[in-house]
DNA sequence: AAATCATTTTGCAAAAATGCAGGGGTGATC
DNA sequence: GATCACCCCTGCATTTTTGCAAAATGATTT
């Protein structure tokens, strides 16, 4: 048996097809589909369900993935204790974050761990949902709140603020004579800790974007908006308005895999990764005006 | 990566050398040595201390492979899980036996569990020694003492018997006129279980092997010695004699990993194997005269 | 009902991995 | 002290695997 066709099933699995699957291996969607059949002949048994639709885990494939998932984590940990032994921190690490986190804070953060690890390759995921660890879309996610389901472990990054902010000669919040609202679209939340606007009484949201960055950009042409204080100091043109009246504190959490607790390497990242960002968010948001 | 380079790595590890490793891997030497380079290469650290020698682990390739073992436990359950599907067994079971075992008991025995599964393939691997299960030299082991140490789990088969037996015309052991001893090399005897003749006040062991099958083939030509009950039906022109006098009791166990008692498959197999044995030893004990 | 879409599957050439044979070195044995 | 056995490394022909492009499949939409 060759137990590399382990590492093909398991991504298939996951991305429920070939060609889902096959960017992730950097191998051809013909090679997974072979990879596939060739472990299926092995076990004498079908493992997918095939159609034009995907490939779908059958019974004796899915009691096979989870097993597949231990090896992964076993053969994970394999590699890291082999490198562990020189200093610098090595290989591919992908961090999930939601986009306001991946524009503003991870970007400085992440490049000087980058500077100070040259072996190292950091891959920032901005994503308009909370990421799905448990498919390894990542090795790490930063999320808004803390998740209680799955085998993960959750720490504390650093709370956050939030305040209304505009380039417009406004302060306060005239019903008569209001500028745009720029927010999250409305449907598309993803988090309750995201729905700031709720709590104020605004009638509708006229500029919308799923992306606290395009947010950003659209209230630096006009509007008023909700505006984490760490994005401030991108955009100089805005002003917070009403800080005393309107005030979010929010947290960032850190997620990853219970079994990765016990790998060195991930453990060195993250100190490393949460220092920074602490840093970095103190001293965006000491720059905010 | 490629996940299978960590298998030949596992396999190296426990061999201590490419040659001695490439043929359980039914690979050439040469490709076990280039698949080990380029996992180090990965790992960007040497596993292994190269010599003539052989291939010794370093300290990040000791490290390394227990998470290997692990992660071969896991992948042999995943492949197990897959295939459990179908009612008979399948893929190779190999069982490590004391000589006695394997030559008289076994072979009936696993003949008949290979004809309720034609998909199985058993090999039967007869040992001078205790087997070494952790090295993976097989799956099952049969021993003639529970063992203690490492992760193993122990359940005891059945007692078998022996006494003396001899195809020449005495009933006693008379000192004067005694027929040459047939009985194990004293100085290769691996078990303290098997030194029946220590007890006994002979001097000196006149026709010796490590193996009760060449014991028995010595004994049928003339001389006395130990036999195993189960093994009399083999050799008709034996008697037992003083068999009051002279009477030994001991047990075969069945050992095997302790991660293996969650595979369903050996699960099956052991619980055909005990009961086949079992009756087997029954049924030949039965027949000694 | 036809067309479109995203998927899997198949055919073929290129690339990679493998096995084999020969070379070189080291420790053990006679 | 020389021979022997064992082991690892390298070059080359062969086999296997892979990637690409095209064809087939089956559901969804126009």
């Amino acid at each position: 048996m060759n137990w590399d066709d382990m590492r093909v099933f398991l991504a298939v699995a996951r991305a429920e097809s070939l060609s889902g699957a096959a960017p992730s291996l950097k191998m051809d969607p013909a090679t997974v589909g072979r990879r596939i059949a060739r472990l299926e002949e092995k076990v004498g048994a079908p493992l997918f369900v095939k159609s034009p639709q995907g490939y779908a885990l059958t019974e004796q494939g899915l009691r096979m993935r989870d097993h597949a998932a231990q090896a992964e984590t076993a053969l994970n940990m394999a590699i890291d204790e082999g490198q562990s032994a020189d200093e610098g921190l090595s290989g591919q690490i992908r961090i999930g974050a939601p986009d306001g986190c991946a524009n503003f804070v991870l970007p400085q953060v992440c490049a000087a761990i980058q500077r100070d690890n040259p072996g190292l390759e950091v891959q920032i995921l901005s994503l308009p949902r909370v990421v799905n660890l448990s498919k390894r879309e990542a090795d790490l996610a930063v999320t808004v709140s803390a998740p209680d389901a799955g085998r993960l472990t959750v720490q504390k990054i650093s709370d956050y603020h939030l305040h209304l902010a505009t380039a417009e000669n406004v302060t306060s919040l005239d019903r008569e004579n209001l500028p745009p609202v720029v927010g999250y679209i409305p449907d598309m939340i993803f988090d309750k800790e995201l729905d700031y606007l709720g709590d104020l009484d605004l009638n509708g949201v006229q500029l919308a974007s799923n992306s606290a960055a395009v947010q950003l950009q659209m209230l630096r042409r006009g509007g008023v908006g909700i505006v984490h204080d760490f994005a401030l100091p991108f955009a100089p043109e805005l002003r917070r308005i009403m800080v005393d009246e309107v005030s979010f504190t929010r947290s960032f959490y850190l997620v990853r895999h219970l079994a990765d607790r016990k790998s060195d390497r991930l453990n060195r990242f993250v100190e490393a990764l949460l220092s920074g960002m602490k840093a970095e968010i103190a001293r965006l948001e000491s720059l905010a005006t």
